[in-house]
DNA sequence: CTGTTAGCGCCTTCAC
DNA sequence: GTGAAGGCGCTAACAG
């Protein structure tokens, strides 16, 4: 932590004093100030590259941000939004408090926060409550917040995106449905779906199922209509007793479950439209008696943890969640600097292939 | 080096409203001045009823506070910030960025800063670095923390925690080791992990293994600890080869599994370290053709979700994870009002007795 | 493309 | 007991 030219040393309010091999150092902050000097340039032009605004040579930015690598240096909040208009404060919006996609997504808006020195804040929401709209007018208004980052459901209520609007506060989604697609990040997940289903049926298995996701969500109708479609794409009738409802738990997939394998003629395959749902329907089957993926093959969605630290280990299909978060920051960041900027952005998944599935017993 | 994320919602004062109309109004700010001006005192009076300070006369003090009341003042928390001494900023310090466990300790802290209107970052370290005290310490300065939350294994390092006392920053420890007991929550372990051997041996089992954890890790140490008294209360005999290294992983579960399976004399039950570390072993022994818990029984530590959601559900010790946040966060706010108070307290834990366990084969 | 000059709203020091 | 001046560290608005 140093810089070339003059040193500055001026008492810290608090006073803090180090003593190490007898000789006592002053730990100082490093100042705005001090990057400009380290750089040659002006405090603005640090603070010009700082916030990613524009003209600045890309020579004098690399330069600024060395130096400001080098110094370790770290904006003062509280001197930026007492001098600026912004809060530099976002939030994500959720419903669910302690899922492992959640946690993947806040880590990736929090890696994209890093590079501007925005910080963000979690609002855990009740989606069925009806003053949802409320709720989130006063946190944008209390909190002051430049912007807000939706996780589905959240994303697709049209009541609250147009609140939104009107309090001139851009949003960013992660998996909206199609109608509500404005700035954030997407997966084909209808596709993914449908290559799974294909793999599945290029296995031997003709009596296919689904457990179809929470109803609320839009990813429950990509991934039934994926199903669908990947049906069609193997040349498999649609058959409307083998899809049963879930609702993206653990208990939901093993009720399901139940109730498929109580049919007269039970399929061979179960598609679950998340992993927890599929680790529900292992558990039942297992229950029976029965193996996976001997009798059965089972699937999921989401490559979460626990897909690879079951028995046996989860064919599923990977969205890169962490990924998906840092995309939907980055794209909030852009429209919250210049309203119109940010798009929709869409990623990649990968299928996993792993024990969970093999070939239709003969 | 870190992410930050303010996670915590901090009441501004209400500033500019835009209405829906289209039609923007703006509601202008009171400041301490306004106050000032109407009680007709200057603005470090106004400062100092606010903040509780002495050498005001009763009389002027009402005076202000009925000022600010009809003015309906707010303090502008960045002005306050800025030029005050605190941050209202405390960070928790981790190395591990995605466990469940990790979740929960942080939404047990953010709950304890709600009330206090404090704000909380993340902080991720690797904790094999050599340069973790350089890294903390220039976090601590440039972020300006009033107070760190440390997690396992960082609460150990002797060479970090004084430096933290050198810079003056109080800081409370989750799980630490016995001697780095200053501040924060403990939960007795290795009683814990006695009475589950003396269950397992309740089931009939004689040759109980254990798979270790991490050997950073403080916890590691205590869980083993609490298998020797298990064994010892429960009158069986130690057997070194029975206790394999792993370190808190799902593979290294599954590899010292294996090992633990090609013993000429194999266990016929096993307690892992923690979940994930268990749930590589029931996969080693259903791979072979083994069945849980009619061949062996297994168990782990923590309850983590991973336990209800594998087939068969785990038999695993809980620890109040979120309630440890929260009295970790008490605590530590606490020390930071007033140096000298805070103190370790001891959290109860809780055995999940599930499918995993069962009678010993005859 | 880059720099200069004023504050932002509050707390601190040090006078009175 | 009270007050005046001077920052805290940064960005907005305007210069060049």
């Amino acid at each position: 932590m140093q810089r070339s030219g003059t040193l500055h040393v001026r008492a810290l309010p608090s006073g803090r004093i180090r003593r190490r091999t007898g000789r006592a150092e002053v730990s100082k902050r490093v100042r705005i100030e001090d990057v400009a000097a380290a750089a040659n340039v002006s405090m603005k032009t640090v603070s010009r590259v700082l916030n990613h605004e524009p003209n600045v040579s890309a020579a004098t930015r690399t330069r600024v941000e060395a130096a400001v690598e080098k110094l370790q240096y770290k904006p003062n909040p509280s001197a930026r939004v007492l001098a600026g208009r912004r809060s530099y404060l976002i939030a994500m919006l959720y419903d669910n408090p302690s899922s492992n996609y959640l946690m993947e997504v806040e880590l990736g808006i929090l890696d994209a926060c890093q590079s501007q020195h925005y910080n963000m804040m979690l609002a855990p929401l009740v989606y069925d409550a009806k003053d949802i709209v409320e709720k989130v007018e006063a946190l944008v208004v209390q909190s002051r917040l430049d912007g807000v980052v939706l996780t589905p459901p959240i994303t697709d209520d049209p009541a609250l995106l147009e609140r939104l609007d009107e309090l001139d506060v851009p949003f960013a989604s992660v998996s909206p449905m199609e109608a509500f697609r404005r700035i954030g990040v997407v997966v084909d997940e209808e596709k993914a779906v449908a290559e799974m289903i294909v793999h599945l049926a290029g296995l031997g298995h003709t009596r296919i199922a689904h457990i179809k996701g929470h109803p609320a969500h839009g990813a429950s109708g990509w991934r039934l209509s994926g199903y669908r479609e990947g049906l069609e794409r193997a040349g498999l009738v649609f058959d409307d007793a083998l899809v049963v409802d879930g609702e993206f738990s653990y208990d939901s997939g093993f009720a399901a479950t139940n109730a498929l394998l109580a049919l007269a003629s039970p399929p061979t395959a179960i598609f679950a439209a998340n992993d927890d749902m599929a680790a529900g329907a292992i558990c039942a089957i297992c229950e029976r008696g029965l193996s996976v993926p001997r009798d059965i093959s089972v699937c999921g969605f989401d490559d979460t943890p626990i897909a690879r630290h079951i028995y046996p280990t989860l064919t599923t299909v990977r969205q890169p969640t962490r990924e998906m978060g840092r995309i939907a920051g980055q794209e909030l960041l852009k429209a919250i600097r210049d309203r119109g900027a940010g798009g929709i952005v869409e990623v990649p998944y990968a299928l996993q292939l792993r024990r969970s599935t093999g070939p239709a017993p003969a």
